[in-house]
DNA sequence: GTTCAAGGCCAG
DNA sequence: CTGGCCTTGAAC
C-alpha cells in the first residue's frame, strides 16, 4: 500500500526543508535553523543581503544568505519571544498546549490524508498495453544511463540515441537543456529561460498574508512558475501560426514547440523546488521522466482555471487541421483529447479549484514514490505525505463546509492520469511518423519512457 | 520518572 | 558562523 499508517513520518523544516528535529520556538524546525534563530536574536544580530532579499533557502544555500533566512525564520512562523531573554536553560514555555495540539491536528490530518487516499478511485483507469510495455523498457533503459553528480560542469549525451540532450550543471543543480535546429522553433530556450527566471514572490504575497495558510502550501505558491511571463511566450508562438492559417502539419509544429517550451517551464518549476533539489539527480530524472505528462496536462489546463489562458491546447481539437488517421488500430486523436480535456476541465470548475490546491497538486504528482528503482522513495513518500497533510489543512481552512474536498483532488488527480497516458499515446505515435522535432525536451521524454536500450 | 524544548558547547 | 550533540529543568 502507498501509505501506510506505520510510515515513519518524518517532517521536514518549514524554512530549509532539511529534516526536522523537534519543535522550535513555535514550530517544527530543523536542529540548524533553530540554532541560526537562538543566536540571531540572542545576540541581536542584524544581517544585510547583498541580492534583492528574496533569496531561495534550502538546505544546501540556507548559509549564504542570513538575511533571507532569518526573514523566512519569521515569515514561516517561527517566535521572537520563545527565545528566552534570562537565558534561563531546561523547562518548559508557555507554547507547550500549542505543541500539543499542533501534534494532535497533525495526527488527524494524516489518519485524514490517508483515508482520503483510500477513497481515491484507482479503477477505470484504461492504459495501452504499449504504455505498460514501454514502462518495462523505460526501467531498463534507466538501467544504462550514466547521470553524473555534477559538481563540475559537464556536458553529457543522454538517451539511447544520438539526440542532443544534455545535463548541464551549475553549482549542485541540474538542468535539462534541449538544442533546437535553427528551423524549429528556434527561439524556445531563449524564451523558456526567460519564464524560467524566478517570479517576483512580492507579485503573491497579497495570496499568503493569511497565517492559517499551511507554510509549505505557502512555500508552494509563491514559487508556482510566473504564468504572466508563460503565457506571453505560448501565445507568441501559438497564435503566430494559427493566424497564419497554415497547414496542420506547420500548426502541429508549433503544437509541439509550445509543448516544448511547457515542458522546459515544469522541469524548471521542479528544478528550484528546495524539496527535489535533495533528491539524487537520478531520481529527480526518474521521477520526471515518470511524470511530465500528467504535469504538463495539468498545466493546459490549470491554465484555463487560473488564467483563462489564450493560447489553448484544448481548443486545438476545434479546429479540424487533423487529417483522419489512416493507420489501423487507430491511435487517439487530438479531437480525443480535447473531449477529455474539456471534461476535466469542466470538473475543476464545478470544484472552484484554487491556485493553492493546484500549486500542491503539481507536488503530489512529481513526488511519487511509486516510481520503479528510486534510490530514496522513503524520502519521496515523506515528501508526498507532507505535501497531502499540507493540502488536507488547506482545503479544511479554506472550504470548511466541504470536509471531503481532498478526496475530490485526489480523484481527478486518478483521472488525469488517463488521459496524461493518452496524451503520451498521442505524441508518440507522431514521434514515430516523424513528427516531433528531434533533440527537443518532449522528443527526449519520449525516447526515456519507450525506447529499450 | 519521563518527556522534550529550551540554552550551551565546541569541532570544523 | 554553523550545526550536531549535550545539559537542563518545568510540566506531565
Amino acid at each position: 500500500m502507498e501509505f501506510g499508517c506505520e510510515v515513519d513520518l518524518e517532517e521536514l523544516c518549514p524554512v530549509c526543508g532539511d529534516k526536522v528535529s523537534g519543535y522550535h520556538y513555535g514550530l517544527l524546525t530543523c536542529e540548524s535553523c533553530k540554532g541560526f534563530f537562538k543566536r540571531t536574536v540572542q545576540n541581536n544580530k542584524i544581517y544585510a543581503c547583498v541580492d534583492k532579499q528574496q533569496c531561495r533557502i534550502d538546505k544546501a544555500q540556507r548559509k549564504r544568505c542570513p538575511f533571507c533566512r532569518f526573514q523566512k525564520c519569521l515569515h514561516v512562523g517561527m517566535r521572537i519571544e520563545a527565545v528566552r531573554a534570562d537565558r534561563m536553560r531546561g523547562g518548559r514555555n508557555k507554547f507547550g498546549p500549542t505543541y500539543k495540539r499542533d501534534r494532535a491536528l497533525k495526527q488527524q490530518q494524516r489518519e485524514a490524508f490517508i483515508r482520503a487516499h483510500r477513497f481515491r478511485t484507482e479503477s477505470g483507469t484504461p492504459v495501452a498495453s504499449w504504455i505498460q510495455n514501454g514502462d518495462f523498457t523505460f526501467t531498463e533503459s534507466l538501467n544504462t544511463v550514466t547521470i553524473q553528480k555534477l559538481s563540475t560542469p559537464s556536458l553529457q549525451s543522454f538517451g539511447p540515441t544520438g539526440a542532443i540532450q544534455n545535463l548541464c550543471s551549475s553549482a549542485s543543480s541540474w538542468t535539462i537543456k534541449s538544442m533546437y535546429s535553427n528551423t524549429y522553433a528556434g527561439s524556445a530556450v531563449v524564451d523558456a529561460v526567460t519564464l524560467m527566471e524566478p517570479c517576483d514572490p512580492c507579485s503573491k504575497l497579497r495570496f499568503t498574508q493569511d497565517p492559517r495558510m499551511p507554510p509549505l502550501v505557502m512555500e508552494f505558491l509563491l514559487y508556482d512558475p510566473d504564468e504572466l511571463q508563460l503565457q506571453r511566450n505560448t501565445d507568441v508562438h501559438f497564435q503566430q501560426e494559427l493566424t497564419g492559417c497554415c497547414s496542420y502539419r506547420s500548426t502541429f509544429k508549433q503544437l509541439y514547440a509550445m509543448v516544448d517550451l511547457l515542458l522546459h517551464a515544469i522541469v524548471e518549476w521542479a528544478r528550484m523546488s528546495a524539496l527535489f533539489k535533495q533528491l539524487q539527480i537520478s531520481d529527480q530524472m526518474k521521477l520526471l521522466h515518470h511524470c511530465w505528462s500528467e504535469l504538463l496536462a495539468l498545466d493546459i489546463i490549470s491554465g484555463h482555471i487560473l488564467y483563462d489562458r489564450q493560447a489553448c491546447l484544448l481548443l486545438i481539437g476545434d479546429h479540424e487541421v487533423e487529417p483522419p488517421s489512416t493507420e489501423y488500430p487507430p491511435g487517439p486523436s487530438l479531437f480525443d483529447l480535447s473531449q477529455r480535456g474539456q471534461a476535466l476541465l469542466e470538473k475543476l470548475h464545478i470544484l472552484k479549484v484554487d491556485h493553492q490546491e493546484l500549486a500542491s497538486i503539481k507536488y503530489l504528482i512529481l513526488f511519487n514514490p511509486a516510481v520503479k528503482e528510486l534510490e530514496d522513495s522513503g524520502f519521496i513518500e515523506k515528501v508526498k505525505l507532507q505535501v497531502g497533510g499540507a493540502l488536507l489543512e488547506y482545503t479544511r481552512t479554506a472550504c470548511p463546509q466541504l470536509p471531503n474536498r481532498l478526496a475530490h483532488l485526489l480523484e481527478f488527480l486518478s483521472e488525469l492520469r488517463p488521459l496524461s497516458c493518452l496524451a503520451e499515446e498521442y505524441l508518440y505515435c507522431r514521434h514515430l511518423r516523424g513528427e516531433v522535432p528531434c533533440n527537443s525536451l518532449l522528443d527526449e521524454m519520449l525516447h526515456a519512457k519507450h525506447n529499450s536500450p
